[in-house]
DNA sequence: CAGCAGTTTGC
DNA sequence: CAAACTGCT
């Protein structure tokens, strides 16, 4: 159409045609050509699951119709690197310009930077836009300019910006289709023979695609979502609004969730209906959470695969894979975890309340590398969402400044009888038990034998006693965390030597072969060095400077840099030049890191010592850079696809921030991760 | 019953 | 940590 080339909009986790702002700025420009990239390979071991590609299938193959209702279609393309199919699909179709929406996993971040690089070096005209989030997460700072760290804060600055995050957009109403007649389409596979079966299970209580997302949203706003308040805390009744997976690849926009739902607040607000409001000042907590998981994301793109708190790195896993067989098998002996395993295995779904439940029995009572969890979720749930997961397991172990402290085990018993008091939930997924009285349902291994029998159970044989007892795992707690502070004071000691500590490698546990995902981009240098070819437009998508040295870290140490540097607007940029810009941040950013310590007793900010190690001298860096990471974990067992590969090492600095938790400040002797010690000291 | 301390809980 | 909750005086 009009003056030259079409214009391609990349889909991707923005599955839908309303609200959806590159498409509508692709119309808008003249002729369109829809994409869409299947490059699974690229997300590592972060390979989707079953379940997830199930419903990719479906939202697919829902949004070329909508696409060809309003004149075009959706182009698929296999792949194995995305940025490269852009271009072929560029030049078969002579676009000039590519539209996308922003992501803000480490992986996308990465990728969509440098597809914007490669593509604008070919004259094509890049322009990306925020369609998954209120405000994008550099927008959102506090007083100082500074990313929040904590939850809450984050999220009443979002609740009271100065500006409404922008009103959703209306669908095109007809798009004019470039010319695709030389680019035809991959077939996409996304399941396999042996799948087939179980998928087929699904489609009876899921249906993808932006319009059941619509009325999924709709049946909430007009159901449920008044009484959330009320019945959030059940396990087991239909009172969440199953919008996650929808959210998750895009089918509807959190922007209009959040307006349709503002709507009835006033509503009910003007009712006087205090309940409702309160509903709904909740339910928005957990769209903020999706968002702040964002917000972590980009601000901290290793949140993913390493504890936030550093010291958690030295923390003694344990590495038993028939703990977590038992787990995953909804064998642990513990009603409620059990219940909860099977759901997830039977569905794809489990309601968030039980998640955590089963997260946290993971990490406290299993003391399993909650990244294996990470990862199981990953594999099995329809909306697994690495952003979300890696929050959720993140606050559930303990490892956020402000998650619950790590020191705190939960018991299932009770919390089955506050989540399922009658026992129902558990009656549901564990039939075994169904005949138990509810006085004992959540704690069988103390019912009389002649309950048990009257019931059919038998405690070892048709349903396991408890696997690990919850004083037993007090008290490893207690002692793997001292372990830990040990070896983090040690670590700490050695490198305030400058030797090379090696980080607790010495130990037995097995370096974890978590992640790899990042260093397959490790070659595309060149175009790393050409950062002139960025012109920054305001909506464009910001990238956190610590993408790039993510991908360089291994063979270029001097090079990680300081997650946060500000551009002179104030706002993260992507650093002009990875090492020519080492000087200036220096000052900076030290000057900054002692002020925001003797302000307050918040944490620093995520990357403190990311930013330091590019300001100390190599000391830090060599103890670091060099070791196996032996404390975070054991080998991953391998569950994913094959050719998705597991290897060595980590990739990228240094563990994460100082903190004030509680429970730091209960252990003076090893406060203060390394950096922001000296950091204090500095000042 | 107001007022307070100890405890639980919350992303 | 801070808010909510519990139980006690």
């Amino acid at each position: 159409m009009s003056g030259g080339g079409c214009s391609i909009v990349w889909f991707r986790r923005d599955l839908r045609v309303e609200d959806n702002p590159a498409l509508a700025a692709a119309v808008r420009a003249g002729a369109v050509v829809a994409v869409f990239i299947w490059a699974p390979e690229e997300e590592g071991h972060y390979y989707p699951g079953r379940v997830s590609r199930w419903w990719l299938k479906q939202s697919l193959a829902h949004l070329d119709s909508s696409l060809k209702s309003l004149g075009t279609s959706l182009v698929t393309k296999r792949s194995t690197d995305s940025v490269s199919s852009l271009l072929d699909i560029v030049k078969s179709t002579g676009a000039t310009q590519l539209f996308f929406n922003h992501l803000y996993d480490p992986l996308s971040l990465v990728r969509d930077h440098r597809a914007k690089e490669v593509l604008t070096a070919q004259g094509i005209a890049v322009l990306s836009f925020n369609a998954d989030l209120l405000y994008e997460p550099w927008e959102v700072n506090d007083v100082d300019g500074r990313p929040f760290t904590t939850f809450m804060a984050f999220w009443n600055r979002c609740l009271s910006m100065p500006y409404d995050p922008e009103a959703p957009l209306l669908p095109p109403k007809r798009i004019v289709s470039g010319d695709v007649s030389r680019c035809p389409s991959d077939a996409l596979v996304f399941e396999d023979e042996s799948e087939k079966a179980s998928n087929a299970l699904l489609a009876r209580a899921w249906s993808p695609g932006w319009s059941s997302a619509d009325k999924a949203l709709t049946n909430f706003i007009n159901g449920p979502l008044i009484e959330y308040s009320v019945n959030r805390k059940k396990a087991d009744s239909a009172t969440t609004s199953f919008l996650s997976p929808h959210l998750h690849f895009g089918e509807v926009s959190v922007r209009k969730v959040f307006h349709l739902v503002r709507i009835k607040q006033v509503l009910w607000a003007n009712e006087g209906n205090t309940a409702g409001e309160e509903s709904v000042n909740l339910f928005l907590k957990s769209i903020g959470l999706r968002e702040y998981s964002r917000y972590m994301s980009f601000n901290h793109p290793y949140s993913h695969e390493r504890p936030l708190l550093g010291y958690l790195k030295f923390f003694p896993w344990v590495i038993d894979e028939n703990y977590f067989k038992a787990w995953r098998q909804g064998r642990t002996g513990y009603p409620l975890v059990d219940a909860g395993m099977r759901e997830l295995w039977a569905t794809g779904w489990l309601h968030d309340r039980i998640r955590v439940v089963v997260a946290s029995f993971f990490v406290k009572v299993l003391q399993l590398p909650w990244r294996w969890g990470m990862k199981y979720f990953w594999d099995t749930l329809l909306d697994a969402d690495l952003e979300s997961d890696a929050l959720g397991w993140q606050y559930i172990s303990g490892t956020l400044p402000d998650g619950r402290e790590f020191d705190r085990i939960d018991n299932p018993q009770f919390e089955g009888y506050k989540f399922d008091p009658k026992g129902e939930y558990v009656r549901r997924w564990l039939p075994e038990l169904a005949r138990l009285p509810t006085e004992w349902i959540h704690h069988p291994w103390d019912a009389p034998e002649l309950v048990l029998q009257a019931a059919g159970v038998e405690l070892g044989s048709n349903y396991p006693l408890p696997i690990v007892g919850i004083d037993a795992a007090k008290a490893r707690l207690q002692e793997a965390l001292s372990e830990m502070w040990q070896h983090e004071a040690a670590s700490r000691a050695a490198a305030e030597n400058g030797i090379e500590e090696g980080l607790g490698d010495s130990s037995d546990s097995v370096p974890f072969a978590f992640p790899q995902d990042i260093q397959m981009e490790v070659d595309h240098e060149p175009i790393r060095n050409n950062p002139t070819t960025m012109i920054r437009r305001y909506g464009d998508q910001m990238v956190p400077s610590i993408t790039s040295s993510l991908m360089r870290v291994e063979e270029d140490e001097g090079s990680s840099v300081d997650l946060r540097h500000l551009a002179e607007d104030g706002r993260p940029e992507v650093p002009a030049n990875l090492n020519l810009d080492l000087e200036p941040r220096r000052e900076t950013l030290n000057q900054g890191d002692v002020q925001m310590v003797r302000n307050n007793n918040i944490i620093p900010q995520f990357n403190a010592n990311l930013r330091l190690h590019n300001a100390e001298d190599s000391t830090a860096e060599s103890s670091s850079s060099s070791s196996g990471r032996g404390r975070d974990g054991g080998i991953v067992p391998v569950w994913s696809p094959p050719g998705s590969s597991y290897s060595e090492q980590f990739v990228g600095e240094e563990n994460g921030l100082g903190s004030t938790s509680s429970y730091l400040q209960r252990h003076p002797q090893s406060h203060q991760v390394m950096n922001w010690r000296q950091l204090s000291q500095t000042g």
